[in-house]
DNA sequence: AAAAATTGGCTCAATATTGGTTCAGGGAGG
DNA sequence: CCTCCCTGAACCAATATTGAGCCAATTTTT
């Protein structure tokens, strides 16, 4: 059994909250409580507590105790929720709509030092040797992308989307959809949209992006 | 058996990570109990997680320990907490490009029930009084787009979004946009969007949220 | 109303955990 | 013999946990 830090715990809490516990007067136990039950110091559960806290997940009150806030739909908590279960086929579609986008944004905006750090990912990923290694170069050159398309909001849609294709539902089938051949077709589909980005050209750019994105699709979801 | 070394520990490691292994809190366990659970020296197991690092896969602390990169939970909050600081410009190029294909989805798949609700809030809009309540039924007709777009990312970006107008600097900004001519210019752009998605019409619906939304942005944004 | 108990807020020194580094040795293969 | 890699150990530096104590706000009991 790993060693519990106040990481943990806090994951562990949350758990237990989402799973409905302690809901019937939305009120947690006590720290000391907690810290006995997890067997830690309860510094340790307050710093665990603490992150709820900033979350907005719990709130807390001297001498009366740390309460559940009220589940609000549209909390950004809830959407957060309610996006990890994203389905990969919802989550294409909306690639398909932000990448070309992104590609024309940052063929018009990107510097050449960050053109250079997309070339760069692209090179690694071609070269890789090994299934993770390529996986990681690859997610890097669409982010790379996103990274010089000069829109901060942009960005934090990619890195969530990021986030959630790192969870479990996809591992099962990227490791399905994975083969030598399609590698190649992916590096070669990267090649063109670099080659527009070089060439700041937005509109080939975008196209080129489509096109792999729709590749990626197939792959993924069999169709 | 052939030996194990620091190679092939590393392969070993790359694989438990993309099998989804330590992802609940992207943490790996630390170098020595690697090293005894691998059976090798913890210099070994250092030379293993470092290619892991520097292919970027892994990243690690002094006193912390070893953490996944981009997977871990701790980074949704993150990201939503970086979103707070979307400026309105950036925010309205990328509702540019989901609102009107969001109106094209919902052309095609709305119910003639949820068109009923579209059309309700537009009304309630263009009979609204004050600006409170016109806001409030002017975001209710685009989220009930978003609604009937059919796709669950989708809508959660757009409540991301809804969350995000609704706090202070947009507050701000749309009192000093509003006007009795522009609350007019609003609602017959939306009567056009409305219409095009009652002829279930997803190209016109696309055409008329942009033009609608580039009308918002130039009242928004002055431009 | 007063006293006692409960509960979160806070501090601090001691201890434990964890990655970073170095070094002397050993064994396998050229 | 030489080279390369692994072993085992020790120590360092950064960070986290511990355990204890006291305070302040609130609730419960007397």
């Amino acid at each position: 059994m790993p060693k519990l830090v106040a990481n943990d715990i806090a994951t562990v809490l949350k758990k237990r909250i989402s799973s409905g516990e302690w809901i019937e007067n939305g009120r947690m136990p006590p720290e000391r409580d907690l810290a006995s039950e997890f067997g830690v110091a309860r510094n340790t559960v307050r710093r665990a507590v603490s992150f709820l806290e900033e979350d907005g997940t719990v709130v807390r009150h001297v001498g009366r105790g740390t309460f559940l806030t009220a589940t609000n739909p549209a909390s950004m908590a809830a959407v957060v929720g309610r996006m990890e279960g994203t389905s990969p086929a919802d989550m294409m579609e909306i690639r398909q709509l932000l990448e070309p986008a992104a590609a024309s944004f940052a063929a018009t905006n990107a510097s050449a030092m960050e053109l250079n750090a997309v070339r760069e990912a692209h090179k690694i990923a071609c070269e890789a040797q090994d299934m993770p290694t390529f996986e990681h170069w690859d997610a890097e050159f669409h982010h790379r992308i996103f990274a010089c398309s000069r829109n901060e909001f942009l960005k934090e849609i990619h890195n969530l989307m990021r986030i959630l294709r790192n969870q479990a539902p996809w591992f099962e089938m990227k490791k399905r959809s994975f083969s030598e051949e399609r590698r190649g077709i992916y590096c070669s589909e990267h090649q063109t949209v670099l080659d527009a980005l070089l060439r700041r050209d937005p509109e080939s750019a975008s196209q080129a992006m489509l096109a792999h994105l729709k590749t990626v699709e197939r792959n993924l979801l069999g169709r």
